[in-house]
DNA sequence: ATGAATATTT
């Protein structure tokens, strides 16, 4: 009574009144302290019978090898098993057999499970179901069907299925995804009496909707005669997750008062749908029956209302709301923020989030770092990337393929070409997007030609390209000016490697031909491509017209640009000015400039410094070392114009005076950044700098001087490729 | 002696 009773101190108390325990007695004390989870002493009791001389019996064996079983003691048990053989109680106790097949299950040694399985004489269905169950939980669903199919079939014993076997067969092939095997055994449930058994059907349900058949799986929800929440439940997520979100609201519309009360499981299965359905009244709404049935701070209520709002607000405000309140954050909280921040363009924000986290001792996993490694990528951070490279290096976070592939995109993006070939090279299990990262980065660092062998290399590896290979391929293929390989490849894509191309091969191909001068077969291609060409587009063949000093073509093209929306609208008004200023349409430069003045986004650039990324925007001067990079500036203005450097002030658009245009010039967050960089680092460190938008035609030739003056290396990457500025000039040429 | 479901991030 003691030990079922909870109270092991009570039961040792008579246990040790008895002058000769017997062996009854003995069984008692050590399922006592088991079924408590002191699994040592029970053990330990075990033990000190066996020295008393007293010989364990089945009952006795049971117990013990369920304690080997609840503490995972594989050796113990072995020993147990070895006992039981010696005395050869196995020949006539299925129940110890079974016990030991639970037993080496639990130990995560199925071989073992199987042998003693064989070897049983007799078997009964606990016996069937133990060893599926054992399969099951080792993951092995599929040997785990095929040992329910011998049951069914060809067990001499003629076994037949309980609740039990069922409910562990159709979990099997839920994560298999075997709906046909699901539906034979629905059958075999119906046909065997367990219609109406509720954890079956709820099983049922289950696999059909996992298995993406949601008619099946309404079909059996609505024959049940008892809905409990679990069978609402499983239908409503089911809705949410398989893209019937609609439905999965419609649904918890009919939970009448005869059904049962919705419970936390159900709520986060609804906010999933309002997620899928980016319906953010819906989301609200729920959110106040969340708030009122109490279950506001449960931590995964807490995650889904987050997820919920980052994915259906225009802004992050509610989404901050619902972080600040929570009582409790796991990872997933955590991951939830960062991934929202890297989506809003605030990368920045999203490293800071990261900071926090670790500040709280949150352990990152891996898809924490993938995240924070894109963010780094997209602020150019390398001292930060670097540090979570030695996070994932230092073993405290498994490294997959992914995560190794975002490593190799922070390095390339961080300008480091030595870096990214580096991981490439220590990946095991290669992915296509490792090799078409290893592609771009050579075509990006101006290596084309090897990045092109490598896109053979991977063909000679039998590996199959896919369309993002082919895209680094054929960039890779007009970053080199390689025409004639870049045309093959194209032709290649649908010969060779039976791929439809898309609009981004379009854009390369027409990339390639405008930068090899091919302006008339680039002009026919953006007309007869399968696909509106956009201001990409037809910036690249610009681009090509003002290299190739084609001034007709250029105005034709220029007039289709005008038309089009842009994402880089300062790039845009400086390409469109300069083509209809060589034209000689001044008035069409003044119209472009002040048609577009309005819808210029915001230009910003970054530095890293020591571990912080600083973000400077165009004109701001809100830093706390504002004082010092205008002194900075002031300083650098003199020397480059003692050096020769003109202020380049066609691009400036405002209507101002003359002496505040150059002003402006001189706020360019270009500039800003590179200022700070040269006072916050000793003399001779190279400069890195990133520039959401392409740069500045006037900071480009500033840029130059400075490196000059300054003895430095500066690096800028733009939007479009990196600039590399030494001793006064830079890596790239004909820059407009 | 066997099973115990439904839920969140990329």
């Amino acid at each position: 009574m003691y030990g079922k009773c909870g109270s092991v101190a009570d039961a040792l108390a008579v246990f040790h009144a008895i002058e000769h325990p017997n062996s009854v007695s003995w069984t008692l004390i050590v399922a006592a302290f088991a079924r408590n989870g002191h699994y040592r002493e029970a053990l330990g009791y075990y033990r000190r019978m066996v020295l008393e001389g007293l010989r364990p019996d089945g009952a006795m064996f049971v117990v013990a090898i369920g304690v080997c079983s609840s503490s995972k003691d594989l050796k113990q048990g072995q020993l147990l098993h070895a006992m039981i053989l010696e005395t050869r109680l196995l020949e006539f106790d299925i129940i110890l057999g079974t016990a030991l097949i639970t037993m080496y299950a639990r130990c995560r040694d199925l071989e073992l499970a199987r042998k003693t399985f064989d070897e049983m004489g007799k078997k009964t269905l606990v016996t069937w179901n133990a060893l599926i169950a054992g399969y099951s939980r080792n993951g092995d669903h599929r040997g785990a069907l095929k040992i329910y199919q011998d049951m069914v079939s060809k067990s001499p014993e003629g076994m037949k299925p309980d609740a039990i076997t069922f409910s562990s067969a159709l979990y099997a092939c839920t994560v298999v995804g075997d709906i046909s095997q699901g539906r034979e055994i629905e059958a075999r449930t119906v046909a065997s009496g367990y219609a109406s058994d509720s954890i079956v059907q709820n099983a049922l349900i289950n696999m059909y909707s996992k298995c993406g058949s949601l008619e099946s799986a309404r079909k059996v929800f609505d024959r049940l005669k008892n809905r409990d929440v679990i069978a609402w439940n499983t239908m409503i997520s089911g809705y949410a997750k398989q893209g019937a979100a609609t439905q999965a609201l419609e649904l918890f519309q009919r939970m009448g008062p005869n059904d049962p009360k919705p419970n936390v499981v159900t709520f986060i299965g609804l906010l999933t749908a309002c997620t899928n359905l980016e319906d953010l009244e819906q989301g609200r709404a729920i959110h106040r029956k969340v708030r009122e049935d109490g279950y506001e701070s449960d931590l995964v209520i807490g995650n889904v209302l987050l997820n919920m709002y980052t994915k259906c607000s225009s802004s992050l405000e509610e989404a901050r709301q619902v972080f600040e309140r929570m009582r409790t954050r796991d990872v997933i909280t955590w991951n939830i923020l960062i991934v929202a921040y890297v989506q809003y363009g605030q990368a920045k924000d999203a490293l800071d989030i990261f900071k926090q986290m670790q500040l709280e001792n949150v352990a990152p996993n891996e898809i924490t770092l993938s995240n924070v490694l894109s963010a780094c990528a997209v602020l150019g951070a390398k001292r930060q990337g670097k540090a979570v490279h030695a996070l994932i290096a230092s073993g405290r976070c498994k490294a997959d393929v992914v995560l190794e592939n975002s490593l190799m995109n922070m390095y390339n993006r961080c300008g480091s070409l030595d870096d990214t070939v580096g991981v490439f090279a220590a990946i095991r299990d290669k992915s296509l997007v490792s090799w078409s990262t290893l592609i771009a980065a050579y075509a990006q660092h101006g290596h084309s030609r090897t990045g092109l062998e490598h896109f053979w290399e991977l063909l000679q590896e039998g590996l199959a390209a896919d369309d993002v290979t082919m895209v680094s391929t054929l960039s890779a293929c007009s970053h080199g000016g390689m025409l004639k390989e870049g045309v093959q490849t194209f032709l290649s894509m649908v010969g060779d490697h039976g791929l439809a191309p898309d609009y981004r091969h379009f854009l390369c191909m027409v990339d390639l031909l405008s930068r090899a001068g091919r302006l008339e077969a680039a002009e026919n291609l953006i007309h007869d491509m399968p696909f509106l060409p956009d201001a990409v587009a037809w910036t690249s063949l610009l681009s090509g017209c003002k290299l190739h000093n084609d001034t007709k073509r250029a105005a034709r093209v220029a007039d289709k640009l005008f038309e089009l929306e842009s994402e880089d609208e300062h790039s845009t008004v400086t390409l469109l000015s300069n083509v209809y200023a060589e034209a000689g349409r001044w008035d069409d430069v003044r119209k472009t400039r002040n048609r577009r003045a309005a819808r210029k986004n915001p230009g910003c650039s970054y530095i890293e410094i020591n571990d912080t990324v600083h973000e400077f925007v165009a004109g701001d001067k809100s830093h706390p070392e504002e004082e010092l990079i205008a002194a900075e500036i002031k300083r650098l203005s003199k020397q480059m114009k003692d050096a020769g450097y003109v202020p380049d002030m066609r691009m400036v658009l405002h209507n101002v005076k003359e002496e505040e245009k150059e002003q402006m010039l001189c706020y360019h967050s270009e500039k800003l950044a590179i200022a700070y960089g040269l006072i916050s680092t000793p003399p001779g460190t190279p400069l890195h700098i990133v520039k959401n938008l392409r740069a500045c035609v006037d900071c480009h030739a500033a840029a130059k001087f400075i490196s000059r003056i300054v003895g430095r290396k500066i690096v800028v990457r733009d939007s479009t490729r990196f600039h590399h500025f030494e001793n006064g000039s830079c890596s790239c040429k004909d820059y407009w």
